[in-house]
RNA sequence: GGCGCUAUCGUCUAGCCUGAUCUAGGACGCUGCCCUCUCAAGGCAGAAACACGGGUUUAAAUCCCGUUAGCGCUACCA
């Protein structure tokens, strides 16, 4: 245990973003690992663009995130009088004065050096500073004044933020040392920019944690991409639980400059924690999103409000994939004779064992897997049209169709394999010159799963109406 | 404009403090190969970087200076 207390303050002007994620992260991890406090603190003293909900959402992503804090949130719009008495004791002191309405702190014209945990001493000159506003005429402080306050009133040791306040640093230090307050240690952690150089923002797709939520990341895989965004552990080791975070975290690795956010990568490192957890995790968890998602039949193929071609993540399954590149549009109701959901649980866990090693997020299951919950697209027509003119393969259809019936049900996997293969032997073929037809007739596709296995899964009135339906 | 921060493969980064072990290592992505019924997953291989210019030194990605570029701050936003 030690008497270390760190805080994350956002501004329940929005949803918790990327950037927010990134910052509370390190403050967590750093608290954690020092057997310190981590507190949370919601600055809203905008009274026009801080909204209640906002504050949920942002609560409801720490949580989801496994971001736990302790102690009760501390709440600056309840917290008025306070500023209000610090400002005014500032002004009895002759360091701060009215204007305007207003009180300006009076900026001693001096040399102020910060220590920054992650730069180093950063010296200022104060003469280039303006005399600071710390009550705005509405009564209200204005943001330097009630970090200040707030940190000190609770006990705060580091302050750990973003880059951006690195300049503000020396102002808060001044207002500290006029009120005879110690300092905390401060440490700025580099920004986190989009693709084109730019600070992160709605353009470069999903920044709200809830977007990745929606599409089925997990919080891990979210926590230790950010994790490795602005640090490393000087190891080659990549993939992280939080308690391995927290265990190997350092503000001495954390680096200087600012960073790319890369979806790419997300998505790998989301898909590693996909493969890493237990089975047991794992079904539960896709389990329970999947159900989340689907109230209602005809919503299936939605993926969620996240539909697949809106998010800007080359999500494989949707990416260049012409079938089912729409959830509004999607034609689940015409084609929905074959319909096998709701899926018996022990198909669903057949299924979705299956997918595992294909998926990168949670959403992107049913997207690659429509088929198994409407009838297949045929969207490549040439393809189609190359198999149905072959007489050969659609013989070998055909005769594969009525070697299946006499199958009995399609449990057996390996059944399936001899009995499919037996029938391009006898014709003079290689296997694969039925799978793949064979694998286009079930699919629309030409991706899929092991066939045998998929055959077993989809059933033998499915398969059999599917082969016949297309033959036809 | 002023002040500040930053600068290694396309991207995230190791190395920089304590100069020689760096013909610069890893990861994502990309390409090829293996596995294989396709797609993945997995394995293997490959292309790909020290921003530029000066110093200091026997020796510089590493130290110093400058330039350039990017970013941040410069609000009665936070």
């Amino acid at each position: 245990m030690s008497d270390i207390r760190v805080r994350f303050a956002p501004s329940p002007t929005g949803f918790l973003h990327i950037g927010g994620v990134r910052t509370a992260l390190f403050n967590y991890l750093y608290a954690r690992q020092q057997g310190g406090k981590f507190l949370l603190r919601i600055e809203d003293t905008d009274q026009q663009r801080s909204m209640p909900e906002f504050e949920r959402e942002i609560l409801d992503s720490m949580k989801w995130l496994g971001l736990d804090w302790d102690e009760d949130l501390v709440h600056q719009s309840k917290r008025l009088d306070r500023y209000r008495e610090v400002a005014r004791e500032l002004v009895a002191k002759g360091l701060a004065y009215e204007f305007e309405g207003a009180i300006k702190f009076r900026i001693p014209k001096t040399e102020v050096k910060v220590y920054d945990i992650v730069r180093g001493e950063v010296t200022y000159d104060s003469k280039e500073f303006d005399d600071l506003v710390i009550m705005k005429s509405d009564g209200y402080p204005v943001f330097h004044l009630a970090v200040i306050v707030d940190d000190h009133d609770m006990g705060i040791t580091h302050v750990v933020r973003g880059e951006d306040h690195l300049p503000n640093t020396p102002r808060h230090i001044l207002l500290q040392q006029a009120l005879g307050w110690k300092s905390p240690k401060y440490a700025h952690l580099p920004l986190i920019f989009g693709s084109d150089g730019t600070p992160l923002s709605k353009r470069h797709g999903a920044v709200a944690v809830s977007e990745y939520r929606n599409k089925g990341f997990l919080p891990q895989g979210l926590v230790n991409y950010l994790a490795l965004l602005g640090w490393n552990p000087g190891t080659p080791q990549e993939i992280f639980s939080l308690p391995e975070l927290v265990k190997q975290f350092s503000l001495k690795r954390v680096i200087k400059s600012n960073a790319q956010f890369n979806p790419e990568k997300l998505l790998w490192v989301n898909g590693q924690h996909i493969r890493a957890i237990s089975g047991e995790d794992y079904e539960k968890q896709i389990t329970e999103f999947w159900k989340e998602k689907s109230h209602s039949p005809s919503k299936e193929l939605k993926v969620n409000g996240a539909s697949p071609n809106t998010n800007q993540f080359p999500t494989r399954g949707n990416w260049g994939n012409p079938d089912y590149p729409n959830g509004k549009e999607n034609k689940s109701q015409d084609r929905g004779q074959d319909k096998i959901d709701p899926v018996p649980e022990e198909k669903w866990r057949k299924l979705i064992t299956l997918y595992r090693p294909r998926i990168q997020t949670y959403g992107e299951l049913k997207v690659q897997a429509a088929y198994f919950f409407a009838s297949p697209e045929y969207k490549d027509l040439q393809l189609m049209a190359e198999i149905k003119n072959s007489a050969s393969v659609v013989g070998l259809l055909k005769q594969l169709g009525e070697v299946l019936e006499d199958v009995g049900d399609f449990e057996d996997v390996e059944m399936l394999d001899q009995k499919t293969k037996q029938v391009a032997e006898a014709a003079g073929l290689k296997p694969k010159d039925i799978i793949h037809p064979l694998r286009f007739v079930l699919t629309g596709g030409t991706a899929s799963p092991g066939i045998f296995e998929l055959m077993s899964l989809l059933g033998k009135e499915i398969c059999l109406k599917r082969l016949k339906g297309f033959l036809d």
